[in-house]
DNA sequence: AGCACGCCGACT
DNA sequence: GTCGGCGTGCTC
């Protein structure tokens, strides 16, 4: 007899097999099996969906028979399948383009002989022995921190300052967990893939006694192999701890108790192609899919957010009590970091500011109106640096700027060494001496002279890293170590590390004390553990002071609290360590916050101004993104399509606000005209559902002749940027 | 998304 | 005369 069932398959939003489709099949399959199944020429991999008493709409001669099931992986969960199908709706991408992207990419082109040869491999299994006993003992805010997570079940965010021991706080709750159910799993997921090795390896080392392979990490920097491995460890239900990017909050873990996402601020959480997800917020969702779709009496599912600088969307959460909040103010062996100012937009909210910077380093402004015209480093900055390298200590330099200059330009005629592919100009690298766009990837020797006016006279403007530190070794050649050697100055940004390993060695000679001076981008400024940097300075910070991009002053808090993070990590030196920020705006109030290490009285200014702009977390968004060879098509798409739901009276549509068309920040990419619209709402529910609509009016938009050279578009829930 | 089918330019 | 460019259209 035959059994007929959905299945969804990898294919876009738009196209005609977006939804599931029909099949036969000879056995009676439940929802979540993985099964082959023909497609046109070809044979994919699919997931059934459902098992439907009939062929439904479709003729039954239509439907076509499955080619067979993928045996030996256990169905996927019902929560497995509620957390794609929200994400599929909620980021406006087919579920079967969802489902596929969270399944490993090995999986798709494997053979069912191939994975059965895969899974004969026998996983070993030393579990019985003892945890480790020789914990260190937690801090009193640690230990807070903890009870009043067990205590409680909402969401909850961790603000901890940095070294406040957070990753202990993961490392207990995890260990908790895992004591509690010899079944249970749990996620934790970091921003980049740099930071998960140390960490793998702590985890490892913490978690030992359950048995080999019960730690896996699943992120992109994994070989093919590898990633299917763990996704099968981690589905098996065999991990018991999965360490993931953001990729990971999709993996199928059917034991789920415990999320943990650290830097929860951190942009890299939100996915920037294909299903633009937001791993932070999916995490969030997805424990609570977890908790309602657990066996009764087999607990919930908590998830716990971590960050020194909170997201503001998570903060204010914190604030309505939508999440729990858990305060960590003091650095480990030292004394108390950050200000106990409480929820200040809270109706009653009576502020009470208590400053205490003891333990995180001092912050000087540097007032650079006040200093040299033209100077790169202002010389009191230079002879603090100075003076760390004769006690033999570290400093920290950083610039978000690689390369030499930023432009190369003509001094007679207006020759800017523009990218001719892009709206941008290209970066001069000195030590290879050519222009390279850093959007395009063009790449050119430096001309001899102008290619306008044939003037030899062309020369870098503006500093990257390579010029700075170029400038620091001119600067600082007459200073001495203390050993009486020459002063030795390392650059890592994404031009040293290229190579695989790269940073891996350049963090080493900087840990074994062979530099005195780092200088880099923002790369230097997350999570690497620098024992011996006292001094950390940002050398020009002030574009993202007014940026229109409304998060940017955001960013820029954060980046400058991790960077102060940096110094004095030895809690020896912390009272001595300084964090220096050269500005023209040095009455700006993110940097008195700065100053007196205070988020939550940052986060209260930028809330209100948030709020008074309708903006998230108080207002939410899209972003409908088009390129075309011409910006009128690109634009002229956008509004055809903005029209036409208008004239459609799409429902929710007199909720939503759709702003004319405009070019994108850069507005041509590889010869590619780029134009986006923005689309508001302040409801959730209306946003998706117009969303939901207007995708098909889109896809009729881009049917219409006019729009031919349209080369795609795409739909951007929540953007991290506008 | 793939992949076929289909209709116009430079090669053995 | 074929090989192959990628434009349109379909896939349960």
């Amino acid at each position: 007899m035959a059994h007929w069932i959905s299945v969804v398959v990898a294919a876009p939003a738009h196209s005609s097999v977006a939804g599931a489709l029909t099949y036969r099949s000879a056995s009676a399959l439940p929802p979540g099996t993985l099964v082959r199944v023909p497609l046109g020429a070809r044979e994919v991999l699919g997931v059934v969906w459902q098992t439907l008493d009939s062929s439904g709409d479709l003729p039954e001669a239509q439907a076509r028979g499955i080619a067979g099931t993928l045996e030996g992986v256990a169905p996927l969960s019902a929560t497995w399948r509620g957390l794609i199908g929200f994400t599929s709706a909620y980021y406006q991408r087919s579920l079967g383009e969802v489902a596929l992207a969270a399944l490993p990419p090995q999986l798709r082109d494997m053979t069912a002989v191939q994975l059965a040869r895969r899974l004969k491999r026998p996983v070993q299994d030393t579990s019985g022995m003892q945890p480790a006993s020789h914990l260190i003992a937690l801090s009193p805010e640690q230990s807070k921190a903890i009870a009043e997570f067990d205590a409680d079940n909402r969401p909850a965010l961790l603000f901890g300052a940095t070294g406040s021991g957070k990753t202990e706080v993961y490392l207990r709750a995890a260990a908790a967990v895992l004591a509690r159910d010899p079944g249970a799993q749990v996620l934790v997921m970091v921003p980049e893939i740099n930071l998960t090795p140390q960490l793998q390896a702590r985890f490892e080392a913490r978690f030992n006694h359950l048995g080999k392979e019960r730690v896996v990490a699943l992120h992109s920097g994994l070989t093919p192999a590898q990633r299917l491995k763990s996704w099968l460890a981690a589905h098996a239900g065999h991990a018991r701890l999965v360490l993931g990017t953001r990729m990971a909050v999709l993996a199928s873990m059917p034991c789920l108790r415990l999320i943990v996402v650290d830097e929860e601020h951190d942009p890299s959480y939100k996915q920037q192609e294909g299903a633009r997800y937001s791993a932070r917020d999916l995490a969030v969702l997805r424990a609570k899919l977890e908790t309602e779709g657990a066996a009764p009496g087999t607990g919930v599912c908590r998830v716990m957010l971590g960050s020194a600088t909170p997201s503001l969307e998570s903060w204010q959460s914190t604030l309505t009590g939508r999440y729990q909040r858990l305060t960590m103010n003091a650095r480990i062996n030292g004394s108390p970091t950050l200000p106990t100012s409480g929820g200040s937009l809270l109706p009653n909210g009576a502020r009470v500011v208590a400053v205490a910077t003891g333990g995180l380093p001092t912050v000087r402004g540097i007032d650079m109106n006040h200093q040299p015209r033209h100077c790169i480093i202002a010389p009191p900055l230079l002879e603090a640096i100075a003076e760390r390298i004769a006690r033999g200590e570290q400093s920290m330099i950083f610039l978000n700027r690689r390369g030499y200059a930023p432009v190369l330009a003509c001094h007679d005629c207006d020759w800017k060494s523009e990218c001719p592919h892009c709206s941008a100009y290209r970066v001069f690298h000195k030590i290879d001496r050519t222009l390279r766009c850093h959007h395009c990837g063009f790449t050119e020797r430096v001309p001899r002279a102008c290619p306008s006016c044939g003037n030899i006279d062309i020369a870098p403007v503006g500093r990257g890293t390579e010029r700075l530190e170029e400038h620091l070794a001119e600067l600082l050649a007459d200073i001495r170590r203390p050993d009486g050697g020459q002063v030795r100055i390392a650059r890592i940004d994404a031009d040293t590390t290229r190579l695989k390993g790269a940073l891996e060695s350049q963090l080493a000679s900087v840990h074994a004390g062979d530099v005195d001076v780092l200088v880099g981008t923002q790369m230097i400024a997350k999570g690497h553990d620098f024992r011996h940097i006292t001094l950390v300075a940002a050398i020009n910070p002030d574009g993202a002071l007014f940026s229109s991009d409304f998060r940017a002053p955001e960013r820029l808090f954060s980046l400058l609290m991790q960077a102060a993070g940096r110094a004095g990590r030895d809690a020896r030196q912390a009272a001595a360590s300084e964090m220096w920020v050269q500005t023209f705006y040095p009455a700006h109030r993110l940097f008195a916050c700065l100053k007196r290490h205070d988020y939550p009285a940052f986060a209260e200014q930028q809330l209100l101004e948030r709020q008074a702009a309708g903006l998230a977390p108080f207002g939410y968004s899209a972003l409908v993104r088009a390129e075309a060879k011409t910006q009128e098509v690109a634009q002229g798409f956008l509004n055809a399509a903005s029209a036409q739901a208008q004239a459609a009276g799409l429902p929710a549509h007199e909720q939503i606000t759709a702003y004319p068309a405009v070019p994108m920040m850069i507005q041509r990419i590889a010869n590619i005209e780029r134009a986006q619209m923005l689309v508001e709402s302040a409801s959730r529910v209306a946003l998706q559902t117009f969303l939901s609509q207007w995708q098909a009016i889109l896809f009729e938009t881009r049917r219409q002749a006019e729009f031919k050279s349209l080369v795609r578009w795409a739909i951007d829930v929540d953007p991290i940027a506008i």
